[in-house]
DNA sequence: ACATTAATTGTGT
DNA sequence: ACACAATTAATGT
């Protein structure tokens, strides 16, 4: 399990005592919007995407979380008190969580350094990337922020080449299918990028 | 092997 | 942004 050796034993015979461990399937909708905060998920294994929406319904990808990751935003909700997700989570891959209950969360809070640690430094790193994402959405330009997708998903997939069509980019980036489509064309003459129907591949990013 | 169709990608306005 | 053309993959005959 992923856990393993980052918590002291008593922690982690908690969490095997108390998590319950869920496998989902790749397309699975893990949070959707306002839905109520129950568990705090450890992601175990695989790869969750987490999204934001607007009041007309766009939606966009903020990041994309990995293995031995939370969610930031589920940390949130139990500050401020506020059990109602403002995230929509979509698994990426197949792969498991470890759901946490919301009480244990506060106990392991106090009790525990490692688990303090851990939910800090996630919180931390959460914000970072959310810098990233402000970033390239107020300041730059789409063809970069479609390389930085390109380059993050293929990070979490470890694979320099990506199953995607033009359409589901567009979704996740809020953008249209034909200015994707061009940006890509352009890419690929820059000698960036290779596509094929249902295929990206990476060659020189 | 060929025709039909749906999905995906390309392009001009 | 829209409309339409072209290409590709999948399926049936």
């Amino acid at each position: 399990m992923m856990f393993q050796g980052i918590f002291e034993e008593d922690l982690e015979k908690e969490i095997e005592q108390f998590a319950t461990h869920v496998e989902f399937d790749k397309g699975d909708e893990i949070i959707g919007y306002g839905e109520h905060m129950q568990f705090i998920p450890l992601l175990n294994e695989g790869v969750i995407k987490v999204f934001k929406e607007n009041k007309d319904g766009d939606e966009i990808l903020l990041y994309f979380l990995e293995q031995g990751e939370t969610c930031a935003f589920t940390l949130q909700c139990l500050q401020v008190g506020d059990f109602k997700s403002e995230i929509r989570a979509v698994a990426e891959t197949n792969g498991s969580i470890l759901k946490i209950p919301l009480h244990k969360m506060e106990d392991w809070m106090a009790k525990y350094t490692t688990w303090r640690q851990f939910i800090l430094a996630s919180y931390q790193s959460r914000i970072y990337e959310m810098l990233d994402v402000i970033d390239s959405i107020a300041f730059q330009n789409l063809d970069t922020r479609l390389i930085n997708y390109l380059k993050d998903k293929a990070m979490v997939n470890r694979s320099m080449t990506l199953e995607i069509t033009h359409q589901e980019i567009a979704d996740e980036l809020n953008s249209s299918r034909v200015v994707i489509s061009r940006l890509l064309k352009k890419l690929e003459n820059d000698h960036k990028i290779k596509v094929g129907r249902n295929l990206i591949e990476l060659t020189e990013l």
